[in-house]
DNA sequence: TCTATAATTCGAAATATGTCGAATTATAGA
DNA sequence: TCTATAATTCGACATATTTCGAATTATAGA
């Protein structure tokens, strides 16, 4: 892929994001599956759960594929443009990969539309 | 056309919007030219123009064709979208379409990913 | 090492999006 | 009314995205 981008990297900073990178994390956004994702992602604790404020929520991607109703394929697709945009981190451990929202550009998100 | 659907009546509200909304709004911002007529629209002055910083700036669609190298019905279409998902309005004045920033979607995104 | 589970990659098909030029509509002014 | 300007709609085409199933890779445990 020659035109290969990914703000996995190179965001966050203290630099606010650029018009190019902006179009990759609102693509990655727009589509109701990942924006459910990044919604699940988000809310810290699951119904029945006990939710521990100081860390974020993790959630492995079987977890996350029995709350979707699409292949695992499709999943492992958008966790993939998700993470690409930058919006989540993805971290394997043992046989599974839990995700959870990079908080950073949370707060990159925040400030985007405030100043 | 059997499923359109607009926010610029049923958005905004005090009520935040729904995931089908809110994945239309930034579909909307998920693209390179639209997401730059958003910017033009939300700089509250052009270079070199005086500003009045109690009123929404204003622009008309040639002006806006100058700054993008597309097609007129290219930008056309671009504005129709921004202003389906809420974000901006259009009003005619004569021959000329006058667009602005909808400043109460702008709220609604400001609060989107503080709460 | 072999097996089962978790997740990803690959290739193909269907659908959606972005783009243009030509034709059309809306308006102001001669 | 006729003409020129501003903008939109329409139809066609190219490109991008979404989705799946099949095959593959990664890992843990027997």
């Amino acid at each position: 892929m020659s035109n290969y981008r990914s703000n996995e990297q190179t965001l966050p900073t203290n630099i606010p994001p650029d018009n190019f990178q902006l179009v990759d994390i609102f693509k990655a956004l727009a589509n109701n599956h990942r924006l459910k994702i990044y919604n699940i992602l988000t809310r810290c604790c699951t119904p029945g759960t006990q939710c521990d404020s100081n860390d974020v929520f993790s959630c492995c991607v079987g977890e996350l594929d029995s709350q979707l109703d699409i292949a695992p394929s499709t999943l492992s697709h958008h966790l993939k443009e998700l993470n690409r945009a930058g919006l989540i981190h993805m971290k394997r451990d043992g046989k599974q990969v839990f995700c959870s929202v990079n908080t950073d550009m949370m707060k990159t998100l925040q400030h985007l539309f405030t100043e």
